[in-house]
DNA sequence: GAAAATATTGTAAGCGTTTGCACACCCTTG
DNA sequence: CAAGGGTGTGCAAACGCTTACAATATTTTC
């Protein structure tokens, strides 16, 4: 593996004869530089198969045009959609993407946002189910524009990419509700985390009050967040005498489905389920899950064009942006004639 | 956003009452400083929150600490595994991780390489389904150490780390015919793609040589590239006549194993059916899918501690490495007794 | 106790760019 | 034709660090 000495800039304004600053200008597209020079130096640059150093641009610019992403876990198919977004915009406007996995330990997600910061990276996509103060601190002193994708500030302070979880969480208990149950359940992960807590549970609440029913802590379940934690849920699930239920998650949702189907339930004849996610798993299970519809994608290609708005210094119309989610019936639920 | 102007090295310098050189070395680790002079250093780079600019210190050093992965698609749970493990033992190094998604598109791999080079990683980790020769051309030319994971290089130059998919094919397939099927057919995706034709075909096609069968191309399927595309093969497969079906990727096995079922068939009684990812889709699925074991996250871990040490110059005892696999038995195939 | 070794620290030259400023040059104008 | 006004170009100072090499301290050695 023979490194070969890259040509550098100063290699390319030799050639042509011209100034280092000359070279920089029709390499960055300066304006100011007369047409046939600039054609020379093109000329030269193509010859000797010169390329900027994007390091020593880094340093002497001070932008390295290279994002950080911190997020839970790459294979999480919820992030992971949210990424693809991210990363698509991210390389429509040249920028690189630095992605760290945290598996959402606040420790982590600090270490990374400081890491990004020593690396120099011109702005941070942030995910993550909950906003830890430490992480909040991180956020606040390390000096380049953050933007939260898919994770909320209850705060409000940062810009951020969401769907209205609380609306979301309402519509489809309602429509539980509204087809008849007397119980509906909500499985959510650690309710500690505001997601879940104010979000998604407020929204799931306010759908039974409206219609008179009480909250039963009977019908709440948490701590499930993949696959392998549904499983140890849904026993208790499938005893609470919910005949409805409400997932957060779509890995969540396919083990819970899994579990009352091996056990003899007939879905949605037994059970009604509803999911939020709308991932692949969605549409892989059988019977199909319903889901909430939520733009992964563009939350993350829309968190993505936020960052670059603010990483130019143009001021965001809109802090906390909410894109609108839709209700996908698939299979686990009953058709409803609205 | 205050941009606070960080402390740089010379900062800390003037602090202590040293040279640059000095907080230099107790930055990084070198031993020649006096015990009490290390302290102060420390103490000032603790006051003054000093954190050494990777930017600079990659111009200065000439190392990133930072390497590039080009991967198909986050998005894809294969390859989002191998990238968790590739990302684990990168940071255990210390590195940091370039990810660009290329959709499998070589010249969007050749671009994304290229542009690697250009911020100056310290070696790539290169995933993809085939490559070709412009691809091949940049790897040779980049400079940097490449290793590909989970990737076959038929001409065997290049660092990888694989399992033994003609093997591993070849297993399957005979476990299939062992269990009496007339008629075993084999799903793919691209057939131009050597890791198809000469690895998983061939395995495929030794089985069948092996147990007397002819080969019949009746039974090949091939673009099969995810569950929409594998709905689509799915009649051809269902009309076939093949009992057997052998399948190079999970969500393309789920595909058809749903649209099997789907249309009446009964999973394992009339069609077995094994895959080769083991990724969560073969859990998932009713039924369980059963499948080749892949270490995914050991491809990905080891794929990038072979890059640390060509990185450190240290030669590799093997160059393309084999990582053992395993069948999994699960539900759709029946059971067997060896 | 002085020379020889060794340990510690400082000096300064890069690393490959960008960029503010100054300098030429060439047209216009009046 | 001198002054004014662009254009086009070059100079040289950063950017924040690493790292030979040189210089100075501190120990050893006899």
């Amino acid at each position: 593996m023979i490194k070969k000495q890259n040509a550098t800039i100063y290699d390319v304004a030799n050639k042509v004869g011209v100034s280092l600053a000359t070279v920089s200008r029709v390499v960055n597209g300066n304006t100011n530089v007369r047409a046939s020079t600039k054609e020379k130096v093109l000329a030269a640059i193509d010859e000797l198969g010169y390329q900027p150093n994007a390091v020593a641009r880094g340093l002497a610019s001070k932008k390295t045009t290279t994002i950080g992403v911190v997020m839970p876990d790459v294979t999480n198919l919820y992030y992971s959609e949210l990424t693809r977004g991210i990363d698509d915009v991210a390389n429509m406007y040249h920028y690189d993407v630095l992605v760290t996995n945290t598996d959402d330990d606040p420790v982590r997600e600090v270490m990374a946002i400081n890491n990004l910061a020593t690396k120099q990276v011109d702005g941070i996509i942030f995910m993550g189910n909950e906003l830890d103060q430490r992480v909040l601190k991180a956020i606040e002193s390390v000096g380049v524009p953050v933007v939260l994708a898919g994770s909320v500030d209850p705060a409000g302070q940062l810009p951020s990419v969401n769907i209205d979880y609380v609306a979301a969480m309402h519509q489809i208990t309602s429509q539980l509700l509204d087809n008849g149950h007397e119980h509906v359940a909500v499985v959510l992960g650690d309710f500690e985390h505001a997601i879940n807590q104010e979000y998604r549970f407020a929204g799931y609440k306010r759908a039974l009050e409206e219609h008179g029913h009480e909250v039963n802590r009977d019908y709440l379940f948490t701590k499930a967040h993949n696959y392998q934690t549904a499983l140890d849920v849904a026993p208790d699930v499938m005893k609470s005498g919910a005949t409805g239920i409400v997932v957060y998650d779509d890995e969540v949702a396919i083990g819970i489905l899994n579990y009352l189907q091996d056990h003899g339930a007939k879905i949605p004849a037994d059970f009604e389920i509803v999911t939020s996610n709308d991932t692949n798993y969605s549409i892989v299970s059988r019977p199909q899950l319903s889901s909430i519809g939520q733009p992964k994608y563009d939350i993350g290609a829309v968190a993505m064009r936020m960052l670059t708005k603010l990483m130019d210094n143009i001021a965001l119309t809109e802090l906390a942006v909410t894109l609108p989610h839709t209700f996908i019936e698939r299979q686990t639920t009953r058709k409803r004639q609205d």
